[in-house]
DNA sequence: TGTGCTTTAGATTTCTGGTT
DNA sequence: AACCAGAAATCTAAAGCACA
């Protein structure tokens, strides 16, 4: 048995050399990318891709296989967009890419209720850091991108904004400081510092022409850096959605001057008419 | 040692064909 | 047309292996 499915992971695999990345794009796991390629090679009786050395590339005739497969791919999509423009509505599946913040949370209400009225389009949500999200709307992984702190010429709707805050150990000399007061990014520039997110946090610094001078730790996600503030390890920012609501063993300071972290949905160029269904709903609410 | 891929077992979903 | 049961397809989780 093949269907789309197998050629879209395929080619996905293909593009990204890794069969985990392509079953996180289309939100299988990494063993059912596995097996839907396996099939196809072996509906095929021939083998597509090169697993060893990594990362795994097309053989030789999976080069071809895969070049095929492509053109097969956007011949069907561009038939569906044709028959979408006929009957006067867009079918398929608009993949968004998320980076976790507040905006992606307050995006669920309206995606649910874009879901309900439009049950013909489908919306994929992918979840990964901004680095992630800015090469899948590259590769074209991904149709819209929920990105923080995104430049306004690149901005197709521009969504809500949140503090940054600073978290310092109970121990540390900031913590003697009044409650009410503010940090500046100099005063944690030089701190020893626990980094999570470090595509979002250093480009603060960079803007304020600074560097994190001490970086004792680079964390996966926002909630590690919180538990290695709260173990002593150093200071840190993070946005306020993201801080922890337990501030035991911490203190929690807004940034002087006030840092906002402002998100906007961005759109692939070339992205498919489906889209502009999916903006325009979420425009009107 | 951590990461990534494959294999396997078992669960769930979808499809198909028979019966009423 | 509706329902049901068995088959097939697809998925996940876990374990094991290979590699950088």
């Amino acid at each position: 048995m093949m269907n789309l499915h197998h050629w879209r992971l395929l080619l996905a695999v293909a593009d990204t050399g890794s069969f985990s990345q392509a079953a996180r794009l289309h939100g299988v796991t990494t063993s059912a990318a596995s097996q839907a390629v396996s099939q196809l090679e072996q509906a095929l009786g021939s083998t597509l891709l090169n697993r060893e050395p990594r990362p795994a590339r097309a053989t030789a005739l999976g080069t071809d296989v895969i070049a095929g497969a492509r053109r097969m791919l956007e011949a069907f999509d561009g038939i569906r967009e044709q028959v979408a423009q006929r009957i006067g509505h867009h079918h398929g599946a608009v993949h968004l890419a998320c980076v976790p913040c507040a905006s992606a949370d307050a995006l669920a209400e309206p995606l649910q209720a874009f879901k309900d009225a439009y049950p013909q389009i489908e919306i994929v949500q992918l979840w990964g850091t901004t680095l992630e999200v800015e090469r899948w709307l590259a590769q074209g992984a991904a149709d819209i991108a929920l990105l923080p702190d995104t430049p306004l010429q690149r901005q197709t709707l521009a969504l809500g904004k949140e503090e940054w805050l600073a978290w310092v150990p109970a121990g540390h000399p900031f913590a003697r400081r009044d409650r009410g007061t503010r940090l500046s990014l100099g005063d944690l520039a030089g701190q020893p510092f626990v980094l999570a997110h470090p595509e979002q946090v250093r480009p603060l610094f960079e803007r304020a022409g600074l560097e994190l001078s001490d970086v004792r730790a680079t964390v996966e996600g926002w909630r590690a850096a919180a538990s290695q503030v709260r173990e002593g390890a150093g200071v840190t920012v993070l946005p306020a959605s993201e801080a922890p609501a337990d501030t035991n063993g911490v203190l929690q300071f807004g940034l002087a001057p006030a840092l906002q972290r402002r998100s906007a949905l961005v759109v692939r160029e070339g992205a498919h008419a489906a889209v502009g269904s999916v903006l325009a709903f979420l425009q009107a609410r």
